[in-house]
DNA sequence: AATAGACTTGCGAAATATTCGCATTTTATC
DNA sequence: GATAAAATGCGAATATTTCGCAAGTCTATT
């Protein structure tokens, strides 16, 4: 039983056919997909599951706090496996998303909330650029 | 002529009614108003305007950089007109909006893009908190 | 291993947000 | 004022996401 398996279980959530693919598809990405890209991955492993299902079933994800929900203004949604902590930079040219991590930033961004009088709760950053000349 | 219409003067674009009256609109906002809501304001100036025309037009401004489109995880876009720089902190209990600036971060970003060998064009940084007691 | 009951699924329809085609109107320019 | 290009309104089309409901599946309990 996978560990994303498990927290499911945690949650009492069903361990379903559907779920178990879909997580599959989830903790083997590399990338960040669209509904529609682990619909197609799933799809592969199992022909008969819904896109229904794979909204659903992320939406649960998402409120469970398994997955994260990226809105990179293309008018979708991305998701990702909610395990480390860090942000993303987004290749304006290619579309490649570069993960990072600060603990500057981090610390920063506390302070800023704690400042304006607020306690931080959750938060998210993108950068977009474009690739410098190897110098 | 208001600075907005200038700019859009400069940009080649006609000046028709419905822009000057969703430029006003946009130019005495001071919250970050819904397509729907610019629609809404837009209408009581001029009952005739139809919602495309505020689609396109906010479409046309964000692509001359006049606006900042911004996507608060809801589902639709919010605009604001492109002034100062700044960033958004959304209380999560209210939904109050909250802008603030901060130097160090500004150039924490910079360095960040750098380092990764990106040059930075555009960024977004939200948090997302809760109101502190005051102590 | 059969059963109950709640949970989950697939399907198509519906809701939302946004874009588009096109005939008509308006604007800026001459 | 005539002209060409640009902009508008309308309704239809798209895209993404949600929903209702009947049918199927899981888990715990006999």
């Amino acid at each position: 039983m996978s560990s994303l398996e498990q927290r499911c279980a945690k949650a009492g959530l069903k361990m379903t056919g559907q779920r178990r693919v879909i997580l599959k598809v989830l903790g083997e990405a590399s990338d960040h997909p669209s509904v529609e890209d682990v619909y197609d991955r799933a799809k592969e492993v199992d022909d008969s599951i819904s896109i229904a299902t794979v909204y659903r079933t992320l939406s649960l994800l998402d409120e469970l706090d398994m997955v994260i929900r990226h809105e990179f203004q293309e008018g979708y949604s991305r998701y990702e496996v909610n395990d480390e902590h860090h942000h993303h930079l987004i290749d304006l040219d290619t579309g490649k998303v570069v993960e990072f991590q600060n603990d500057e930033l981090e610390a920063l961004k506390e302070k800023i909330a704690r400042d304006l009088g607020y306690e931080l709760i959750d938060h998210r950053l993108e950068l977009y650029g474009k690739k410098l000349p190897k110098s």
